[in-house]
DNA sequence: AATTATTTTTAGCCTTGTCTAAATATTATT
DNA sequence: AATAATATTTAGACAAGGCTAAAAATAATT
């Protein structure tokens, strides 16, 4: 039905649809994907062609229903796959996205159901991400970035926004994880540095890392 | 390292020298590809360059031990993935195959080595073909086609030649599965047929089914 | 040994997906 | 409103992998 890199584009599309109310330009997708706009715009015609984006010259491109409802397969398979490599076959966080990124582009309907049922059904990957049910509708979550909570308020950690592994492994090493409640401490004016509780353990965080963690307010 | 397609082309010369101790042909690998024979030509190019098989024109060609080791890795995870599929995720050994088609390309050591720990290290697949070690060795069992043995002969079922789907469900109706224990009862000269005797069954099956099955004998 | 038949290779073309460089359209600034 | 800056598209080229048709080499027959 679509090639790799169709896929690769439907899904790049699809998040950067999520981030704007307006069309998806042909930078933001060069950008996203690291390729060159001229590729985008090529690639952009036989998408069209096969009706899963609309596509205005020079006005940005947004997704059909199919587009979506495809490019939400292929983001639920990836984030499927990538809670059965960290709970069923020891990975940590930080290295399931590249092979998940292969594992994506498997075709079959049977192998996902399967996986899916064999997880016990899960509802968020390991980096909190929701999964979109089998019609591709994803269920979203109130949640607000650590660095707007002010002094005193708490919530639980429930994802991240970069899940570089370098990030990821650094809030290994500080012992963030999903799930875990986090109560600001203090705030610094000149730096926007943090001082918060996490579980029994009082911790200074930056902004940079308070800017890249997800908090349900409670 | 290797392509896709480079990666099937070296997996089935590797099954083609299994069968015979000459160098395997431009056309057997056409045909087993089913490709043409021009395609196969300049492929052979490609990787005599990358060294993993030695190519002399209008001669067949032969896997270098590069070759052999690479191939092998690839046969490997194609058979612990249907392991996998039979074992964990509820597929019928008929409808492994071309799953296992697709995931025995992705690229992760750790991947594959996980999985072969959650399987408890198997040795054959769910058609009873032997799983290379990570060194691509492979042992090879002693076994005869069920159509060579001779009458009040017996031994165990334990593989098939012929794995596609319609001869696996064949198997599957008339209840023949790997394991079990096989009598011949009796051989019909004029056309080759056979009287077993299938665990507490009776069965009569033709010589092309007696042709496809591999017993060990007893 | 000469002639056929078969196998294999080469030559030339096509598609997909990529790139650089140039052209064109849109947006921002004076 | 005109000009400059930026974004986008087009033109032309290339590599991978495939195909058909023709040429060349090898194998089989007479
Ligand atoms: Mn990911
Ligand atoms: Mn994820
Ligand atoms: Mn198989
Ligand atoms: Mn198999």
């Amino acid at each position: 039905m679509f090639t790799l890199s169709e896929e690769n584009y439907l899904k790049a599309i699809y998040h950067l649809e999520l981030d704007t109310d307006k069309g998806v330009s042909t930078n933001a997708i060069a950008e996203k994907l690291e390729t060159k706009a001229s590729s985008v715009s090529d690639m952009i015609k036989k998408l069209s062609d096969k009706k899963v984006i609309i596509y205005k010259k020079y006005k940005g491109v947004t997704l059909t229903e199919l587009g979506k409802k495809t490019a939400a397969n292929i983001v639920r398979k990836h984030r499927l796959w990538e809670v059965f490599l960290v709970e069923k076959l020891n990975f940590s966080w930080d290295e399931v996205h590249e092979v998940a990124e292969q594992l994506e582009h498997i075709k079959s309907p049977k192998l996902i159901d399967q996986i899916d049922a064999f997880l016990g059904f899960p509802t968020h990957d390991p980096h909190g991400d929701p999964i979109p049910d089998k019609e591709g509708n994803l269920k979203t979550v109130d949640k607000s970035l650590l660095s707007t909570l002010l002094k005193n308020e708490s919530g639980i950690c429930i994802g991240v926004d970069d899940s570089s592994s370098e990030f990821l492994q650094f809030l290994d090493k500080k012992g963030i994880t999903l799930g875990k409640k986090i109560t600001i401490l203090d705030k610094e004016e000149f730096d926007n540095s943090l001082s918060i509780l996490i579980g029994e353990k009082k911790l200074s965080i930056s902004n940079k890392i308070a800017n890249n963690l997800y908090i349900k307010k409670s």
